[in-house]
DNA sequence: ATTCGTTTTGAAAGCGCTTTCAAATTGATG
DNA sequence: CATCAATTTGAAAGCGCTTTCAAAACGAAT
């Protein structure tokens, strides 16, 4: 491996000015820039990034805390953050927090001992007092809150306009009773979408119904029980929501068990548009999150947290992918 | 941050012998470990690793080059990956190489750059001699593929085993005429597969007809047109044999929008077992690959080479998931 | 006690960069 | 042409740890 050294050598210069050249730190005679580059580029030199990070204290690479790095819709999101910090110089270094809070605080100490430059949190359980703390020692970029804090910033869809659109898209089809799958509600995003369920519904003058609404956990199985159970119950429905994509998945298995087909017997309507919902059977109607572009607006967010301006990005906003899980009531 | 030299000053020992402590790389005397140990515990220090990879050459860091960090199949194996790696104080570096040998080298570049200690390859498109040449430098365990070389541990499903146990399940419910189709064949597991659906037939004494087999490549899209093209061929056939999940959704959806139904006028399975499947309409039989498995096994084996010694491991063997895409043939 | 072979310990020299600080150079000015 | 401020450059001191090397301590054996 070439170092600097020899870099500095064979341009016939000091370590400093090769220094200098690489960071863009000072003013450097043409002449001499000249020299370094061609030497950097005959010995194919390549900065040693562990040393960087010890000596300047930079690492170029930040963490970034997911829930579980093979979440359908994180996943994505892991790709476009992937995407702008390489094309930065950046790595991204993943850990998962496994929806715990303890395990989260751990994924930062490590994070930190590995001395990343920044830190961007995909929705995560820690409080926002932990999140602000930290802020003071390195920038952040957290997602799904919405929070102030100097040194961070946060990204934030907007899940009750979703909601609030995929219920409207079924009451536009005539439905009038509308069942509604929660998230798990220790999630502001979880809450936000069944407050735009509500909203929805209210607007249209239609009441909102507690017994239509059955909790699930944001995974297929639980959206599979949650519709068992409102089966069960009395209370008659011609649409569902789902309050995400994976629970509509569950909530469709659960429909075909009992014979009931979509969207004759049953609109269905999801959220996120997960690469999946365009295949499966039918096709899911949803609400559509780019969660790479958020992905990538997160990354951007941290490139110019680290370079000291004011990040200032806009979430493209929510809108209905209607596929073929939703059709008009017909009673 | 608490450093080395002040835990060394309160256990009044010098820095080299926490460091032998820290490292257990000499025996020190009981007396002055604990007092080493006790100064750690008050300082609450944690040697920071930037500063050990740069003296000690060593990271505590794997790279792992995958193809795509939100795969639905290989996302599952990070994760097995991310758990062994993070039990042993190791950290994972995931880079994605995007099914293009030209990325996938720059990964290793950046890796390499980045001194991590090891690198795990998840099934590229590296050639076998790149991987061998790079394993002389530092350890590799790559899937995918049947390849020894010194510093090097290769790590393989039994893709052949898997396809012939898929194509048996579909001729034990009576099907005759089966349809397949593959994967992208410039990998080795999808011409595995291809053979082992041949050799399935065979020994079942049905003739292996290539008007049967329709190109596809491992995505949802081409699952969908190589159904189109299969039903537009003269050939009749009661079952279909797709060489992954994915495409075995898009499948689905091909029969769907012809009206066919699954199982009763065309079985289908897949292979992999990912975690929708188990959620598709109706869930799919397919060939279950624990892909998290083989991210843990990958992951020991390279704590294994990173120790020295040489790696043993078992990868579980293939099996049928007979869900409910496959029933008996009825003429 | 003295000696010799072992084992434990500490001082010091890096690892490959960045950065401070002072020296050298440049150029403008009187 | 001397002088001074402004600019470019290099020497050297770290960053926080590991590791070599030699000294110190220990124990057994004479």
């Amino acid at each position: 491996m070439v170092k600097l050294e020899e870099v500095a050598r064979l341009a016939g210069v000091s370590a400093s000015t090769v220094s200098r050249i690489l960071n863009g730190t000072a003013v450097v005679s043409d002449a001499k820039k000249q020299a370094v580059d061609d030497a950097i580029a005959k010995l194919g030199f390549v900065p040693n990034p562990v040393a960087r990070g010890l000596a300047g204290g930079k690492t170029l690479s930040v963490g970034v805390v997911t829930q579980s790095i093979d979440s359908p819709f994180y996943g994505v999101a892991l790709h476009g953050i992937e995407e702008v910090l390489d094309a930065a110089g950046y790595s991204p270094l993943f850990v998962s927090g496994h929806w715990n809070e303890k395990e989260e605080a751990r994924c930062i100490d490590v994070l930190r001992s590995r001395r990343v430059d920044g830190i961007i949190v995909l929705t995560g359980r820690l409080s926002d007092q932990a999140l602000r703390s930290h802020a003071k020692q390195l920038p952040i970029v957290v997602t799904g809150r919405n929070l102030k804090a100097p040194g961070l910033y946060a990204l934030n869809f907007d899940n009750f306009e979703g909601a609030r659109q995929a219920t409207q898209h079924l009451i536009d089809l005539g439905h009038k009773r509308i069942a509604f799958i929660t998230g798990d509600e220790q999630h502001p995003d979880a809450t936000e979408r069944h407050r735009g369920y509500r909203a929805a519904l209210e607007a249209a003058g239609l009441t909102y119904d507690p017994d239509l609404v059955a909790p699930g956990l944001y995974h297929e199985a639980s959206g599979m029980q949650a519709v068992e159970s409102l089966l069960r119950g009395r209370k008659k429905f011609s649409a569902i929501f789902a309050a995400n994509d994976q629970m509509a998945l569950g909530a469709a298995l659960a429909l075909h068990r009992r014979q009931m087909r979509i969207p004759d017997d049953m609109s269905l309507i999801g959220f996120d548009d997960l690469p999946v919902a365009a295949y499966t059977l039918p096709p899911l109607s949803t609400v559509h999150q780019s969660a790479e572009e958020l992905g990538r607006l997160a990354a951007s967010a941290m490139l110019q947290l680290l370079k000291g301006s004011k990040p200032q990005c806009e979430v493209p906003p929510a809108r209905i992918v209607a596929r073929e899980s939703t059709a008009r009531f017909k009673r």
